[in-house]
DNA sequence: TCCGGATTAGCACTTGGTACTAATACCAGT
DNA sequence: ACTGGTATTAGTACCAAGTGCTAATCCGGA
């Protein structure tokens, strides 16, 4: 195998695994250890401690991202419990089809369904039905920022309506209406 | 400080922050090197490189999860394009509400609008509307089998409509009416 | 035949450890 | 005051997986 290919391949190996250390990648390529090194010094690969610690920093990362993603998507930025909610959501490169870098509507549902979640004051609100619009493409870089309010003419004990706007720069990107279920009895509250 | 509550402290140091190295830990702690390693060595907590293998082992498995499960949430099993198409999507914990075990909506939808995108043979299908009913919670554990089937009659050349129902173990358990846009057109094909 | 890139080998040194031994410090009990 | 036990510190040998460097060898083409 000629040289440039091996570094190729030797690039795709430690990418999909940057476990292997040179010892392994000798025998994979069946050439000495010393060969390995020269091949990650041209092609500007740091040694496996390296790799790892990189690999682990991206965890780390991403772990908190999700662990905070995942009770709400977007951040809250204003509540008034049974009233109203604002959140914030930042659109990457994560969030968009790759093609036409527009983002799938389900990034913005969750948004808006998680905030209709939230802005109800009840241990358990699950969504029942809901009706969607996606008025305009949201891209990546796009600051979404969904304002949800609860619905009282419409609502009783058992079925409450949350209404979502979703907006980018003010213009209206997505609405959902949001009829939800609360186990809790609310009847005795202010309303 | 006293030698237990050092020891807490340690582990709790470390779980924040993995990558430090024992002589890190010794000044922070105001000891020396050898203690901190017989801290780890009673507390049973392995050495900086393993603990950064472990993190780093979890990441790669998360990414794989998450490249998947970017593109389409669930597994497609079964897709005739332009006419239906199966998903299979097996909820864990991390897809539902702590308190209640039950799934969040936001799952049970990107599963379904994903199928209904892919489902048209499109490089370029967006969801305008969409109607959903949430039927049933559904649970950790369970195996949500999404059917998506797009309705020739309402559809035209420049608005197709898919509909999808999800089912565990054949009870339906949501249903969502898609209104897609799609960009290339369509008039010339077999419907 | 000679040149040059590619490969291999060998050695000293580095990091962040393990495993082990030994010294020291300090406090309590008798 | 002496002894015992725990905690801490110091020091040594060793390891894995490297870097950085020099030197030797191989192999193919002009």
């Amino acid at each position: 195998m000629p040289k440039r290919e091996r570094q190729r391949q030797l690039e795709i190996s430690l990418e999909q695994n940057p476990f292997l250390t040179d010892e392994e990648l000798s025998k994979q390529f069946k050439v000495s250890v010393q060969t390995i090194r020269l091949d990650r010094l041209e092609c500007g690969i740091p040694e496996l401690r390296e790799r790892l610690k990189t690999v682990a920093a991206r965890t780390m990362e991403a772990e908190v991202k999700s662990l905070q993603s995942d009770e709400i998507i977007g951040e809250i930025v204003d509540i008034v419990l049974d009233k109203r909610a604002v959140s914030i959501f930042d659109v990457t490169d994560d969030h968009v089809f790759r093609r036409s870098g527009i983002a799938r509507g389900h990034h913005l549902f969750a948004q808006a369904n998680s905030l209709a979640v939230a802005v109800l004051d009840d241990d358990l609100a699950l969504t029942v039905t809901s009706d969607l619009h996606f008025l305009k493409p949201v891209r990546s870089g796009d600051r979404v920022i969904a304002r949800a309010i609860v619905d009282k003419e419409r609502s009783n004990n058992k079925r409450t309506f949350v209404d979502v706007i979703s907006t980018v720069e003010n213009e209206t990107v997505f609405t959902g209406e949001f009829q939800m279920y609360q186990t809790t009895d609310h009847s005795g509250r202010e309303i």
